[in-house]
DNA sequence: GTCTATAGAATGATAGAC
DNA sequence: GTCTATCATTCTATAGAC
């Protein structure tokens, strides 16, 4: 390995490091709650090297932000449009959950962000999300004139669907005090993914 | 009005501006993120006067969280536990509606308490919401074994509910944003409800 | 690239006059 | 009860040695 690669994958290494343990702290206690100093301990670093590799605080915030989204949209990718409604929502619903179980943190980050008005990621809700949002409306708006689900409102379908599975990530934590303070194990998010699936389906009449 | 009733009054009236202010703040900002500062300029006051009525932010903060908790408490009788099915969850997602609609604030405020590992409202979540839970669960269950409902996870569904409601209220910003920047109106909002009892009631077999 | 030390700004809380 | 002034602390960000 010559000295540029391994310099690069120095550096790589840091921000991976730096950016994991960022979404954790944010996620713990909200932008403004996060210290560098916190996000440093966690991280193993001096304070110092995360404005090295992030000029400012917000620019830290942007990235982690970043990183979730393109997550999230992956999983948009499951809602494939050319499957029927069964596969297509199964899938998609499927998908959400295993991110909800995977990345509960970036989810976290995610809701508080919107829950304090969406500062940072605005124009990801008027681009990228409300283009994603028409495109899957048609498909459901279609599926209902061709009579293969009942006649539902394609919008708030989709709400209920984001609601639902995020709400396991979200509140992870009121969900494991509930639990008698255990993490769902593999039975139960598969019941847990099991029944909204087929609540939502049946709902719409799929 | 004799001079103790007009203190009474005047103390009454400042408390509940400041609590009334108190919750947008801490809604929009996160609890480190809001500032005595901001609460005090918004409710019209000196900064000194917020620590006259409240010795600290953090006994600020946990009014505002009582005041949730106890309007959500309300919620929770309108889940009557005599009435069937469809009458109970009908009228129990319609008042959760309501108050996402009326309280968006008081929604935020315990989304992001819960999404930050309720550090400061653990015990509610151990003991009252855990017992309520508890209740609820068993009648859903009763539900079940009488063949009222389909065989459904009662649990899960409590959770549907919860996070279905309380999205129009934690996610508003961008269920705002996704309605091309306008709130909803009455009749979206009754859509809204609709479209969510329909669904949950047609996914149980209720 | 990594670290120590510190500047500069903001914040929670209080003292004390009115 | 209300207000101004201020202290003590904490935090972001940077300077500069290594």
């Amino acid at each position: 390995m010559d000295t540029a690669r391994k310099r690069n994958t120095a550096r790589e290494e840091s921000l991976e490091v730096i950016l994991h343990h960022a979404e954790q702290i944010f996620a713990e206690f909200g932008f403004k709650g996060a210290t560098m100093q916190a996000i440093a301990d966690a991280s193993g670093l001096p304070k110092a090297n995360l404005h090295y590799y992030f000029p400012t605080k917000l620019a830290l915030y942007r990235e982690v932000i970043e990183r979730i989204f393109t997550i999230w949209l992956e999983a948009a990718n499951s809602f494939d449009t050319s499957a029927n409604p069964r596969e297509a929502l199964t899938r998609y619903i499927r998908k959400k959950m295993e991110i909800s179980r995977a990345h509960p943190c970036g989810s976290k980050v995610w809701a508080n962000e919107v829950i304090q008005g969406a500062p940072i990621i605005q124009d990801y809700l008027q681009t990228t999300l409300n283009e994603w949002t028409d495109t899957r409306i048609r498909v459901i708006n279609r599926w209902v004139a061709e009579g293969k689900i009942a006649t539902v409102d394609s919008r708030h379908l989709l709400y209920m669907i984001w609601a639902t599975t995020q709400h396991y990530a979200d509140f992870q934590h009121q969900v494991v005090t509930l639990n008698g303070g255990k993490r769902l194990n593999d039975a139960q998010w598969d019941a847990a993914t099991k029944n909204v699936t087929e609540i939502i389906l049946k709902g719409i009449g799929a």
